[in-house]
DNA sequence: GCAGAAATGAAAATGATTTTCATTCCCATA
DNA sequence: TATGGGAATGAAAATCATTTTCATTTCTGC
């Protein structure tokens, strides 16, 4: 069941590890790769699944798909340019926890983004 | 030019503070109010713009308004029955900050939430 | 080779949001 | 009190990302 077709990771690898799923798929367009949309969907949903990449929202309410390294991280974007740092979320974690505990609750995730205009903008 | 309908803010103070726009049009129809959803959209940006809302993303993309003198809460989601616990966030706030602050962002926001199994489910 | 499963993609459906545009409301001034 | 113009309103159409449908193609193991 494994849709994660190869060619729509290396076209987001080429792409700077960071854009939407129409991006990607005019990307391979222009590229004169043969794709359809609904395929580079179904690619970077599987891939997401997989944990290859991560999906974040740009302000517009798009979804952008990220190449992520394994670690557990959180991330700081910039909310005019949609630069992005990956960030330590030590105290997160241990926050998740506690609350989780407090609360009964057990297998627990959680996300965090933290958003803001960086030094350039 | 201030389009920031009354009526509006206070369906949306009434919806706990905390509603796409969509629900705030549903939940004035609801209440027999007369009004266009058109409205309710202009209504909700220009309340922004004036920064009496905060304007978040569900993780479907879908816009979320927020009071912005709300007490700032992050949630706990059962994900199996949906029941949600309103937390405390205060380790999340210095995080966020000292993150934001480490790498020179600023007017930074957050969204944090943690999801699980609630002790029924 | 062949059946059945999985993958593919075109086209239609969905759903939030925005735009258009004609109408109505408000209000200051003649 | 009439009136003229700008602002507000909302129905309907347009937009746009995303999902679903469904018929077709490609794989796989036998």
């Amino acid at each position: 069941m494994s849709r994660s077709n190869p060619r729509v990771l290396s076209t987001l690898e080429r792409a700077g590890g960071f854009a939407s799923a129409q991006e990607v798929y005019r990307l391979m367009q222009r590229e004169g790769e043969s794709i359809g949309l609904t395929t580079v969907y179904r690619a970077l949903q599987s891939l997401v699944n997989d944990k290859i990449v991560d999906v974040l929202r740009r302000e517009d309410g798009e979804a952008i798909y990220r190449l992520c390294g394994e670690a557990h991280h959180h991330h700081l974007v910039c909310k005019s340019c949609g630069d992005t740092v990956e960030i330590e979320g030590g105290a997160i974690e241990k926050w998740a926890k506690v609350m989780a505990e407090e609360h009964g609750f057990r297998e627990v995730g959680h996300t965090a983004e933290i958003f803001g205009l960086c030094g350039k903008c």
